[in-house]
DNA sequence: TTGTAAGCGTTATCAA
DNA sequence: TTGATAACGCTTACAA
């Protein structure tokens, strides 16, 4: 506990003026070597760190970075969170998390404390969609880019990816290797990306004419929604021979329920996921999946930060992107009967 | 890109001074209720927010603890991050969350900034083993609290969970539902929690007698190594009926051997995992497995953080806790043949 | 009830 | 090459 070291104790102790240690440890203005090396050896010795909030408050740049993000429990969340740290890290910039359960008032005030000063830029993943809140945001002296915003129009620089293509890419898939009953297991109702992945599959299938609402299976993203979804579909009569599942954890409770009744994948059933977890490619069989280009959409909010201190203006920007399908040992032709 | 917006601002549009506009924000000092409200109503105007930094080198509390934590992917991580939020929010402080990929010289540098004006307290997740870091951490005026520190001896708080116990109880429920060929599938060789798992399985078999190095199987935390190992392990002459493996990932790819080789768990095979992950209650089976008391650790992390800033010395306080055994129905008595 | 003055630790500017 | 000074935005003590 003892009292913070300043840089007016080192000033001291190397027998200089604070504003030569300033020089020395930001590399600004000539200093004799000699001096260096005092300044040097005092803040070794005292242990010296530059307060941040001072720095901060002096206008020099933080290098941090805010994120601000839902959760970090779910795997698509969290690789997110890494992807923008180890692109920030490469930047040369920290990356400070800060999650807010979804509670909007706790993701308005960590953003204005984040854009208060206490970063040089914001990340906010799947904001809060109120238009008057975003306004406020617009008029941020730091900059703000959103990620996966999907609402109100906004001029703030948005970086998304849609879950509709990719779920078309899948259900092709599924058709182009002969499948004609392919179940489909849905997400959580309220969710934007689980409607849009219901769509695709819907459009897809009718496009074939092969659209069966029986089918279709109401879920929330759980693997144990996963395992009794697909056990009520491959009781019907006339069962599926694949099951299409709106996320990788159902998938994987598919893949459990398949085995579980006696049933082997992909020879006599084929499953797919959404996401591309990192588990995806580790389970048995491989999960054949659709995944958003987490890492590219990281980066892109990063550069974007990054036009942004360099002062070029960022306002409206929209990179989307689509989601890709990933094959993998999960899905091949049906049995021929 | 309005320019900020200060306190100096706010006073002037309500007419009054940046004094009076500081303690009716603060609820310091008797206000009027007729300025309170015009006070109010210009900061509603302006969009009005405190610099943090200005605050913070006031000496004001930020109302921000720092975690800093080597990843985010490993679920074990990622759920201490989710439960430290929790409890932080419970009492009233926003948490940030740094990694530092395991990279000593930016954990060093990330701990810096926090304690050095950034945050009131600091949570350091598996801290870098080094003697003399910890000696400079220990000096801060801002409090720190170790979680799972097992390294240097040093007076910091530190919170930890030991795996022995809970690999001990789990081979220990194998041996007394009947298994005697028990397998163990090793963590990664770096990690002494690996160790420790090992050590437990070790110490209980040979205790019993019951020790065989064939069973004994090398390993690295991953999915896909628990398959890889499952199957060289049933494919032995004198078969386990039991696998122990020394993380959940590698016991979900055991569930996979197992179901691949046509054998079904538990009823052929048991299988136990370790840590408890989210995903560990729903697979199929359900897997029985050794958790951290991973929420209560978190919690008196920051508990510790908040009798610290009551001024209590916290110094020296050592939490150890033992990892618990979950069963779940991955296990039973072996077949009797 | 309100305001003046001082200072938190740092750095940019300018003078020596 | 070095240092004195001012300023960043805020809050606490003290005075009015």
């Amino acid at each position: 506990m003892t009292s913070r070291v300043t840089i007016a104790d080192v000033a001291r102790l190397a027998g200089v003026s604070a504003v030569t240690v300033s020089k020395t440890l930001n590399n600004t203005g000539r200093i004799s070597d000699d001096t260096r090396a005092r300044v040097l050896r005092a803040v070794q010795d005292l242990g010296y760190i530059a307060n941040p909030a001072a720095r901060s408050l002096r206008g020099a740049r933080s290098n941090l970075i805010g994120m601000v993000i839902p959760e970090l429990m779910s795997p698509y969340f969290a690789e997110l969170a890494r992807a923008a740290a180890e692109s920030a890290g490469e930047a040369g910039l920290d990356l400070g998390v800060f999650t807010t359960s979804r509670d909007p008032a706790r993701e308005r005030q960590r953003v204005a404390a984040l854009t208060g000063g206490m970063a040089d830029g914001v990340i906010i993943v799947v904001p809060t969609d109120d238009a008057a809140h975003l306004a406020i945001l617009e008029k941020s002296r730091t900059p703000i880019v959103l990620i996966s915003h999907f609402g109100a129009k906004t001029d703030l620089p948005n970086v998304r990816a849609d879950s509709y293509h990719g779920a078309c890419a899948a259900t092709r898939h599924l058709l182009g290797l002969g499948h004609t009953r392919i179940g489909f297991v849905a997400g959580a109702v309220e969710s934007t990306q689980a409607q849009e992945r219901l769509r695709a599959y819907r459009d897809t299938m009718r496009e074939r004419g092969l659209l069966d609402p029986e089918l279709i299976r109401p879920g929330n993203f759980t693997q144990r929604r996963g395992f009794t979804a697909t056990h009520e579909l491959l009781a019907l009569k006339e069962a599926p021979t694949a099951i299409f599942a709106s996320s990788d954890a159902t998938a994987f409770g598919a893949l459990d329920a398949v085995k579980d009744r006696g049933l082997r994948v992909p020879q006599d059933i084929s499953v797919v996921g959404f996401d591309d977890i990192a588990t995806a490619s580790q389970s048995h069989p491989a999960l054949t999946t659709v995944r958003h280009p987490i890492r590219q959409m990281s980066e892109q909010a990063l550069n974007l930060l990054a036009s942004a201190f360099q002062g070029q203006d960022v306002r409206g920007t929209q990179l989307d992107h689509h989601s890709e399908l990933v094959i993998r040992d999960s899905t091949a032709p049906p049995r021929t009967t």
